[in-house]
DNA sequence: CTAACTAGGACTAAACTAGTCCCAGTTAGG
DNA sequence: CCTAACTGGGACTAGTTTAGTCCTAGTTAG
């Protein structure tokens, strides 16, 4: 299946629910908005605010805003942040594996990942939001830093 | 993680020793080769003979080889064969989703999945089995439906 | 000072995965 | 024709992972 986490997913859905304005939402606040359990949303934010991709503001009022304009935050960014690197095969890494003597694959494999990598971070969350026109393989954007707000603190 | 299961891991290791030469052999010599159980040698292999990327031989002296050229097998096949479609949303398929409604992202996962799956398709089990020389992106090779043999019927 | 937030992590139930086993069907060879 | 050596298919189980909830502490606006 080759599958994502369920949390790579929410979380996706969680930055385009932000990225439709550049205002501070309070987790609750886009719970409501997604129809999800508030629970469940708050963590995901947490998750995403630890890598900075929102930004969290504390205290009465506060609630979290993407750190960065949209079209810079790039999906490998949101799946890294929510599922750790990517990774096709356990081995790839620096772990051990049994049959590592036997295993002629090894190399292969992270050029494999390599590729996926690429590939998701081509794709932005901008691109991500809109209607399909069939980006994905298109270049990707170069950072410009447009603050949306000075606010926030973590970032 | 973007995680591949086990199997598909493993499918891709037996394939591999398979690779080596177009004879016939029965689950417990891979798995004594390889240095796993036998129980799960066999269980691969039969997940990988329903798919047709290896051939079965019942009976005694039985066993399975390689149904085609080792160049003519990609990695997107072994790892459908093992782990399903290659999507990595659940979304993305035909299922329904409780916030399809909400969700904007759907047609981009589907433009995501297909850089992959066609990233896959362009590695061959012969490539996977050289020591690496970065050929990923190389052009995917036509088939050319070179029978290893003519001894299996299940192909 | 209090209500409305986030930070971090502990905890639990459910789902999935990996691995084993069993029984039925097929074939080579004595 | 019988038996041993295989595959085919699927049931079953233990272990791990994932998803989701909850609790306590810290921060800030008003």
């Amino acid at each position: 299946m080759l599958r994502l986490s369920k949390f790579a997913d929410y979380g996706t859905q969680v930055m385009a629910y932000m990225a439709r304005d550049g205002a501070v939402h309070s987790a609750s606040e886009v719970a409501a908005g997604m129809g999800m359990a508030a629970s469940t949303v708050s963590k995901i934010l947490k998750m995403l605010a630890r890598e900075n991709l929102v930004a969290s503001v504390m205290g009465a009022k506060g609630g979290y805003m993407l750190s960065r304009h949209p079209k810079d935050i790039s999906m490998a960014e949101i799946i890294n942040a929510m599922d750790g690197p990517i990774s096709v095969t356990e081995c790839s890494g620096s772990s051990t594996c049994s049959r590592e003597s036997f295993c002629s694959t090894r190399v292969n494999w992270q050029d494999i990942n390599h590729v996926i990598q690429d590939a998701l971070e081509k794709v932005s969350l901008a691109q991500m939001i809109k209607p399909n026109n069939h980006q994905v393989a298109s270049r990707h954007q170069v950072m410009d830093v447009s603050a949306i707000s000075s606010r926030a603190r973590s970032v």
